[in-house]
DNA sequence: ACACCCCATATTGTATACAATTCAAAACAC
DNA sequence: GTGTTTTGAATTGTATACAATATGGGGTGT
């Protein structure tokens, strides 16, 4: 199903793949990533597996040494976690406010299909697709704001806890409660309180 | 002074170089870079080019679209700006906590000799140096942290201010200023005092 | 004159070949 | 046997060549 595609942007596929890999502890930390290796597994060159390693290693998830190799980094420490967490409410807050005033119809719906998608992930106890759609819908927040560089921070932020997320869902919790939870924001969202709609989404953050 | 030096890494220099001409706006806003350009400039091809403009647009120093190619990034907005700091002061704060209690003879000198440089570029009013050696400073705390990617995410923000430290040193104050601030931090590093030396830091942050 | 399509050119993305570096194991002196 | 040196393979860094793609200008039809 990628065979057939544009050829370029490999890039994007392998760090997408490597990055779920690492997530769900298929790849497990400390090991080694060579080039050779997963140009030979992808059957690519070298280049592009470089430029997903420079991604994956910008995101965090892998760590590298100059002229020594890439290793799958540690995960995030529980202290590192919690000084995160007020990082990405004071940035989605501010994000948030600097949309609010120009919301329409087209951005509800695109959260809403991301509902609908995280409505099925939780029924299905697809943990791993739902921490993911959790993260999409984040993020679609922060990208609308037009502020260049604000995405970056955010994904910065994010991405060094990334694993925390599917661990955090496979608790016992019931799962639809994240759902309702998210629906619970867009419908503030559409009040047009944004007070009100900050603190929906900050209080998601945790 | 270059040609000599290892013949690897050539990378870094010219990352180096490169942020330092769109600091002083030698290239200005939304001027492109070209790869081919910059190989032939600095004499390599097009390989470290790429990685250096991967840094760069890591940094947000320059943004680039895909088959498209880099330009220079805009300058932060003031809002932007304003955001960034109540983060780096608790990305800052956190970090100087975690290594307080650990601090030695060493880490003092390693101080020290930056504010002995800080001090001759303040008398030589030489605003760029003078910025980067500020920047260095706030690093070389975060740096000592080990928590692994915290450094990551302090660079994510500092580079997105980079140009405004020239911006603000230039000013119509006293350069000596900046230098007895952080001498006065480290001074009160020496003493042992956790808030203390935290509110100093945080409070040179702005 | 104006809109649309096509094509040439410039530029980035990828593949392959080579150089430089690191790390460890083996050889060696003591 | 132990510490040191050297040598080699494994790996990343760099250079060059080719393929794919986007951008702008000219041609054409109306």
């Amino acid at each position: 199903m990628s065979q057939i595609e544009p050829a370029q942007d490999q890039k994007l596929e392998i760090v997408d793949l490597l990055r779920m890999e690492i997530i769900t502890g298929r790849i497990k930390e400390g090991m080694p990533l060579r080039e050779v290796s997963l140009a030979e597994r992808f059957q690519v060159s070298r280049a592009p597996i470089r430029e997903a390693l420079k991604q994956l290693a910008h995101e965090g998830m892998v760590e590298s040494k100059p002229n020594c190799g890439v290793r799958v980094a540690p995960a995030s420490s529980d202290s590192m976690q919690e000084l995160i967490i007020p990082l990405r409410q004071t940035v989605e807050s501010f994000a948030l406010k600097s949309i609010f005033a120009d919301l329409n119809e087209t951005d509800f719906a695109e959260w809403e299909a991301i509902l609908d998608e995280m409505k099925i992930a939780c029924e299905a106890h697809h943990y791993v697709q739902l921490a993911e759609l959790d993260i999409k819908f984040h993020q679609s927040i922060v990208a609308k704001s037009p502020e260049q560089g604000l995405i970056s921070i955010w994904i910065t932020l994010v991405s060094r806890l990334r694993r925390h997320f599917l661990a955090g869902f496979q608790q016992p919790h019931d799962p639809l409660k994240i759902y309702y939870e998210h629906v619970a924001i867009v419908a503030m969202f559409r009040t047009g309180k944004l007070e009100a709609s900050v603190q929906a989404l900050i209080s998601n953050i945790d």
